[in-house]
DNA sequence: CAACCCCTAAACATGG
DNA sequence: GCCATGTTTAGGGGTT
């Protein structure tokens, strides 16, 4: 990759001369690029500043902590309390970034993408920091801007509204998009277009506005919209251009997210291994990053709430077992809790302590905090065709959790137990004999019902987003939550996966998990009755499976459409292959 | 206290 | 008979 922090106007002036451009088209441009500069040194100051702020305040904690007053444990939650605010300030900072951006027209910002790293930037905002932030930032481009605008016949920065409207209109900080917190930032790419029309949820188009960078047309509605899609933003240099200048901006913010994240997770790895050290059992981290939850969840409730973490409500797990939150790195969408501690399924993790996490349990003796069920499902579904056998299933447990690694009689017996326990996996005869699946409507099911009928779980999801209202609202209220978006908003929002994280952890499973979940949702959306009895309909055909028997329940017609099992083996990655290895190696759960 | 959930243990069946 | 795989029952602990 070449990575300029900027592109420099040499480069900038090769991609737009590959374009029809007039040399006033290039001068805005390069004007353009050269305030993004100023802007990104400006950020990165101020990031400097943070960072600075961040050791200094590290110092002083570990200094506290060894006070014989302070227990450890609350050493680690005040350094983890530090890193919750490290990670909201480099939230707000790339905020702040791609609102700049946003405002010179470079940049469209909008909700529900989950398919770009910057979205879950938006929580934990505080909007009126936000415009601080911005009008430091913004204040003194807007003269300059303007004066380009004035001069140039081509308008880069206000494709659509400039000429009626002064520059300062379309430059005002999209309420919308400031304050609920979703962002994202999207690549206006022709085939996301298509992709996406029929949705309603396209990525240009949000509260009414066209989100063309620079282009604020108000479009009624959706249809109208497209219209003035396809008339104003048709496929002309004009177009092409601020498609290119995109791309590097995106490019660029990338490199920058990859930079910072790199550097948090130094951050963490180094902590971590410090607060394992005095510890038997060290906990893993369980920071809170204000990842994202859904544009429903932050939509409805924009100003709703400090999704700030930072409040000592959540308690640092203080448990015997160290249930934090395992992540997902591969732990997509794991399911139910195990235990209920009250407090603390607080949040989304982010990426990186995913992958410290997934170690951790690796590692370390200690007994993930995810029922039998969960782990199971997420043992299948992580298989590239998403189909285990009893004795893949075992194996994968001995190699992601250290835990179990002894004790095996003890818990393969629950393992099968629960296997045939619960409907929600359904057991498939291959012609080498039978491997299980999971039903994926029936697993979800199960929450729900939790939800009115169990406390516990109830507690697990609620204290999990005290701070999504809406999606709140979704769980308790009736079982409409049955409806497989429901479902889906509820088990993405119970783990809340890192969707951006997939671009630039360079993790091939959580990239296909994550495009597997969007695509599930998707076919559930539209098929929803298939098959009636068997209840694996989107499995390889090649494969001669039938399910041997169908774990019935006299089934309340009610309940079900028709056993949709969201389980497909659509596209696996092939360099998921390692489940495989494991097969032939010596498991060694048997020393005891 | 009841109703749940989850876990553990164990008996039993079946097939290789 | 042994072992792996499944099924089923029973009981205990925890939570609300």
């Amino acid at each position: 990759m070449m990575t300029p922090q900027v592109i420099t106007p040499q480069q900038m002036q090769q991609i737009l001369q590959q374009q029809v451009l007039t040399p006033q088209q290039l001068q805005v441009l390069l004007q353009q690029q050269q305030a993004l500069m100023l802007q990104q040194q400006q950020l990165q100051e101020f990031y400097k500043k943070q960072q600075e702020q961040l050791q200094l305040q590290l110092l002083q904690q570990q200094h506290a902590g060894k006070q014989p007053k302070e227990p450890q444990q609350q050493q680690v939650a005040t350094q983890q309390l530090a890193f919750q605010q490290q990670l909201l300030q480099m939230q707000q900072l790339q905020q702040q970034h791609l609102l700049s951006l946003q405002r010179q027209g470079l940049l469209t910002i909008q909700p529900g993408q989950p398919t770009l790293p910057l979205q879950p930037l938006a929580q934990g905002m505080i909007p009126t920091e936000l415009q601080q932030l911005w009008k430091e930032v913004t204040s003194s481009h807007t003269a300059e801007e303007a004066a380009s605008n004035n001069h140039s016949s081509l308008d880069l920065s206000t494709t659509c509204v400039s000429s009626s409207a002064p520059s300062k209109t379309s430059l005002i900080i999209n309420p919308h998009a400031s304050t609920n917190g979703q962002l994202s930032v999207h690549t206006p790419k022709r085939e996301s277009l298509s992709h996406e029309e029929h949705s309603h949820s396209h990525p240009l188009y949000g509260h009414g506005v066209c989100k063309w960078p620079g282009c604020e047309a108000v479009c009624e509605d959706f249809q109208s919209f497209l219209k003035h899609l396809n008339s104003e933003h048709a496929l002309d240099d004009r177009s092409t251009a601020q498609c290119r200048v995109q791309m590097q901006v995106v490019q660029q913010l990338e490199l920058q997210l990859a930079k910072d994240k790199e550097r948090l997770q130094a951050m963490m790895t180094h902590l971590h291994v410090k607060s394992t050290e005095p510890k038997a059992t060290p906990q893993p981290l369980n920071l809170v990053s204000s990842v994202t939850l859904s544009k429903t969840a932050s939509e409805a409730s924009p100003q709703s709430l400090p999704h700030t973490p930072t409040t000592p409500t959540a308690p640092i797990t203080p448990v015997t077992q160290g249930p934090s939150v395992i992540t997902t790195t591969s732990m997509h969408n794991v399911g139910p809790i195990r235990r209920r501690y009250s407090d603390k399924y607080n949040v989304p993790i982010s990426s990186a302590d995913i992958a410290q996490n997934q170690e951790f349990y690796k590692n370390a003796e200690v007994r993930p905090p995810f029922t039998y069920a969960s782990l199971i499902r997420q043992a299948i579904l992580e298989s590239p065709e998403k189909q285990l056998t009893l004795n893949e299933i075992y194996n994968w447990f001995t190699r992601m959790f250290a835990y179990f690694r002894r004790n095996a009689a003890t818990w393969k017996n629950a393992v099968r137990h629960n296997l045939s326990l619960h409907k929600c996996f359904v057991r498939v005869e291959n012609v080498k004999g039978a491997v299980w699946t999971v039903d994926e409507l029936e697993f979800q099911k199960r929450r729900p019902q939790k939800i009115s009928g169990n406390p516990s779980l109830i507690k697990n999801i609620q204290t999990s987003h005290t701070y999504c209202t809406p999606l709140n609202a979704a769980l308790q209220g009736e079982e409409a939550a049955l409806s497989p978006l429901c479902l889906w908003k509820a088990s993405m929002a119970e783990n809340s996966i890192p969707l951006y994280t997939t671009a630039s952890m360079g993790n091939p499973t959580l990239g296909n998990l994550a495009s597997a979940m969007r695509e599930e949702l998707n076919g559930a959306m539209e098929h929803t009755n298939s098959n009636g009895s068997d209840s694996s309909p989107g499995r390889s055909p090649m494969q001669a499976m039938h399910p041997v028997h169908v774990k019935e329940e006299p089934l309340d017609p009610d309940e079900n459409e028709g056993p949709l099992s969201l389980v497909t083996t659509a596209n696996h990655s092939p360099d998921f292959d390692h489940d495989r290895d494991y097969e032939d190696e010596p498991v060694n759960e048997d020393i005891e």
